[in-house]
DNA sequence: AGCACGCCGACT
DNA sequence: GTCGGCGTGCTC
């Protein structure tokens, strides 16, 4: 690497580094003479640390500084960058921003199999091994040795095998007493790259002794195919393994070994040819491909539900190819990836690699290296995928734009979205959001002239939109239990579309089969014991399950309060829902989609096949049934309860009622048959309610900005939320007080607009999750910046306020979880 | 994060 | 007297 300095002075040998630790700062090394033309922005590189050694990632050259003694690299494991150089300032402000350290940045975005930091491994000694023998030690340490009995294991592996009886100081204990060793190892356990053994067809017979039939059949093949992995020769010629060898010893065969790229891919898909755009999809494609090669713009394409966004985005990235661009498509969920990829497969072939969590180690790790190497240039992928190795980016997309699944919600805690705009930004090139039910936040840079609003206001074939019904349920009120919820109007129309032989979709934000589980005797909600939250009854296991931390009990388990037996529910769930609806339709087919049911792989696929087939009348689901996904045999759409996201303690609550209402409602009639929606509310004057009525964004838009400007919520201000956990209820609570204090007391005299307003700390909604105690903290201002400094300033820099160990302080930038 | 150093109480 | 508990500070 040449490492000029910034003067254009001589060439130094001097490298600043990340490593994958939670250091808020980079660290400066040398670099061996031998290793100096090898170095490149973006490699790994072996570092001494303290008296550790780990991989660091190299960001760029820097000028040695005097006053203290550097380093010198110990070496280069791998001989190429694991990430481009241009992707450093992406990585940099990604951490500036989002306050979190540089190194566990790149570590987030690289695949596991790249992030080796030197793990501690754990085995058992002899003299553990007796100290278990003798089954003397108290069960709690017994319980650790056993688990070190089958081999070493690491920290992680230990967590998980004891779960809550893992405990730091045990482990110090066993060492102490020599029961167990530690020692580290450096590599990473995944391997990486994945090797097939091959044969090839090599053509001569040594010692020209007559081939048997099934050698012979074999090698006709093999002249067929060329290449082949011993993997498929197996399947065509079954113990074709044996047979092999010895054609290789005959001199006939070659066999050898070649790196393979796991294929992530489903089934394949026929390809397709372009259609010809309509003029709307012509239009707004045109208006992003004058601009693409002109620098940064940003594009917010709003189009309702089956107006064809898709086909935008397949006619940008095949311009973006031809240009030797490439383009980047993020999806808000691993269920909607396959349709997506689906139709850029059937467009593009196997030019499209894909990027998502639900990937196994070696695919995720195959897919990045493809891109890494230039080998794909389209990449669809899930939040995560916004850290795509790919450079020279023509365009990236954001489809359903407005998604919350945007957002990541532990480690660093990014908006994907609004990163892919950074990244458009920092690479001077194009971004291009797309919702039917834009975010207020990008519609609200629509209006101020950050990003360029393109329409697509009709659907194809000019389907109309559905008729919308508003049912007030204050109608039903003397009712009780589910029958509250199946109006009279809704029923009726259920009815009349299971005669023309049409389906129904009904939506239920809630899981389970009741809203919240009761003491008959003494009233005491069901609650988690480690969430304090209700729990939520499931009559398929016969348990009150906790949607927070996924702990779960027998639904008959006393109440903790008085002991009583008699436990009974109340509200209603999609479980629910599903059990009143079959006892009321006793003749139709009746199938529920949610969490619960579309846990196995292929389980949506499934239940979408019988919704094609017919075979599935009545579909009950929660909004998972609102993404994205098609139904074209659906004509009516019940909403059960459009109040329920309502009453969140958030100030997104409208906005995410609108969204999800306008959602489900366009599910309806998407097919040649008109739709119909029935919605039911608490409250059908509220301007969610009636604007979703209407499929009316700007009136929704115009009510609800208002609402932000005047309470200084985003997109007026910037908010930072500061949230403390921890197992000690009191300790949490000392904690987020005084940081409090802190952050009034350096507001103090501080009067600019520019300001930063601290409000709370308050015990979160939520107080309790998975045993931990929360408080939270949010802070507002006009200023990112100012924000990002006086957190920085006041307890991320060298001396100031250090939160004691059992206590954990994440900084959620731009938070959308407030509870 | 992980590893040192350092300072206190209960054991041979 | 020292072994081992954990609080504090540092890592180029």
């Amino acid at each position: 690497m040449h490492v000029n300095t910034k003067d254009g002075g001589p060439a130094g040998s001097c490298i600043e580094v990340a490593v994958p630790l939670p250091l808020h700062q980079t660290f400066t090394y040398k670099v061996p003479e031998p290793l100096l033309d090898a170095v490149r922005p973006g490699m790994r590189v072996r570092i001494p640390f303290g008296r550790r050694r780990l991989d660091g990632y190299v960001l760029g050259p820097c000028e040695a500084c005097n006053d203290r003694e550097i380093k010198a690299v110990l070496d280069l494991p791998d001989p190429n960058p694991v990430f481009p150089e241009e992707m450093v300032p992406f990585f940099k402000w990604v951490a500036d921003y989002y306050l979190h350290p540089v190194g566990e940045v790149i570590t987030c975005a690289l695949p596991p199999t790249l992030t080796g930091c030197d793990a501690a491994v754990f085995s058992i000694t002899e003299s553990g091994q007796e100290a278990l023998a003798s089954g003397s030690q108290a069960p709690e340490i017994q319980r650790f040795l056993e688990c070190l009995q089958n081999g070493p294991a690491t920290r992680n592996t230990l967590k998980g095998r004891l779960k809550d009886a893992f405990q730091e100081a045990i482990l110090q204990h066993l060492q102490n007493h020599r029961w167990i060793l530690k020692t580290r190892v450096l590599s990473n356990p995944y391997g990486g790259a994945k090797y097939e053994r091959y044969a090839a067809p090599a053509g001569c017979n040594k010692n020209g002794l007559p081939l048997s039939r099934k050698k012979q059949d074999i090698l006709d093949a093999l002249h067929d195919l060329g290449d082949t992995p011993v993997r498929t020769l197996n399947r065509t010629f079954p113990g074709a393994a044996r047979l092999l060898s010895s054609l290789e010893k005959q001199g006939m065969i070659r066999l050898f070994t070649r790196p393979v790229y796991r294929d992530p891919f489903g089934e394949p898909v026929a390809p397709d040819t372009p259609p010809i755009l309509t003029g709307d999809q012509n239009k707004a494609a045109h208006t992003v491909l004058s601009a693409l090669g002109r620098g940064y713009h940003a594009f917010l394409l709003a189009g309702v539900t089956g107006s064809g966004k898709t086909e935008v985005y397949l006619h940008l990235a095949a311009h973006c190819l031809q240009r030797g661009k490439s383009a980047l498509v993020l999806v808000p969920e691993i269920a909607l990836i396959s349709q997506m990829e689906k139709r850029f497969r059937a467009r593009f072939g196997d030019r499209v690699a894909i990027l998502h969590s639900g990937l196994s180690k070696g695919e995720r790790h195959d897919q990045w290296i493809r891109i890494l190497k230039g080998e794909v240039r389209l990449v669809i992928g899930a939040r995560s995928a916004v850290f795509a190795p790919l450079t020279h980016i023509g365009v990236l997309v954001v489809d359903e734009e407005h998604d919350p699944a945007y957002k990541q919600e532990k480690d660093l805690r990014y908006q994907a979205r609004d990163l892919a705009v950074l990244r458009a930004r920092l690479g001077d090139t194009v971004a291009l959001l797309g919702s039917a039910t834009p975010s207020i936040q990008s519609h609200y840079n629509v209006r101020t002239r950050k990003f360029i609003g393109l329409e697509l206001p009709s659907r194809i074939e000019a389907r109309p939109l559905p008729e919308v019904t508003v049912v007030d349920l204050k109608e039903t009120e003397h009712r009780r239990g589910a029958r509250r919820f199946l109006t009279d109007t809704l029923v009726g129309a259920m009815r009349e579309t299971l005669e023309k032989g049409e389906q129904t979709l009904l939506f239920l934000n809630r899981r389970g089969f009741a809203g919240f589980p009761v003491c008959a005797r003494c009233g005491k909600p069901v609650t988690c014991r480690h969430c304090d939250i209700s729990m939520t009854y499931h009559k398929a296991d016969h348990v009150h399950a906790c949607h927070y931390c996924g702990d779960s009990r027998p639904a008959d388990t006393p109440c903790r309060l008085c002991g009583s037996e008699r436990i009974k529910n109340l509200g209603l769930g999609t479980e629910k829902l599903e059990a009143a609806i079959k006892a009321l339709f006793p003749k139709a087919s009746v199938a529920r989609m949610d969490r619960d049911t579309t846990r196995k792989k292929g389980a949506i696929l499934n239940l979408l096949k019988g919704l094609k087939t017919g075979a599935v009348q009545i579909l009950v689901g929660t909004q998972i049934v609102a993404k994205g996904h098609d139904y074209p045999h659906i004509t009516l759409v019940g909403i059960i309860c459009a109040d329920l996201s309502l009453s969140f303690p958030d100030f997104r609550a409208s906005e995410r009622t609108f969204q999800i209402l306008a959602q489900v409602s366009g599910r309806a009639g998407r097919g040649d048959r008109p739709g119909r929606v029935i919605l039911q509310t608490f409250n059908p004057n509220h301007f969610s309610i009636t604007s979703a009525r209407d499929q009316n964004f700007k009136s929704f838009y115009d009510q609800e900005i208002r609402f932000r400007k005047s309470l200084h919520y985003p997109p007026y201000t910037h908010m930072v939320a500061l949230k403390v956990s921890g197992r000690n209820r009191e300790a949490v609570r000392k904690w987020a007080q005084a940081l409090g204090v802190a952050f009034r007391e350096a507001e103090k005299g501080i009067r600019t607009p520019e300001a930063t307003e601290v409000l709370g700390p308050i015990e979160a909604p939520l107080s309790k999750i998975a045993g931990r105690f929360r408080w939270q903290i949010l802070l507002k201002s006009r200023r990112i910046g100012t924000l990002n400094r006086r957190i920085s300033e006041l307890f991320l820099k060298g001396d100031c306020l250090k939160p004691p160990r059992d206590i954990h302080v994440a900084i959620d930038v731009d938070p959308y979880d407030l509870m």
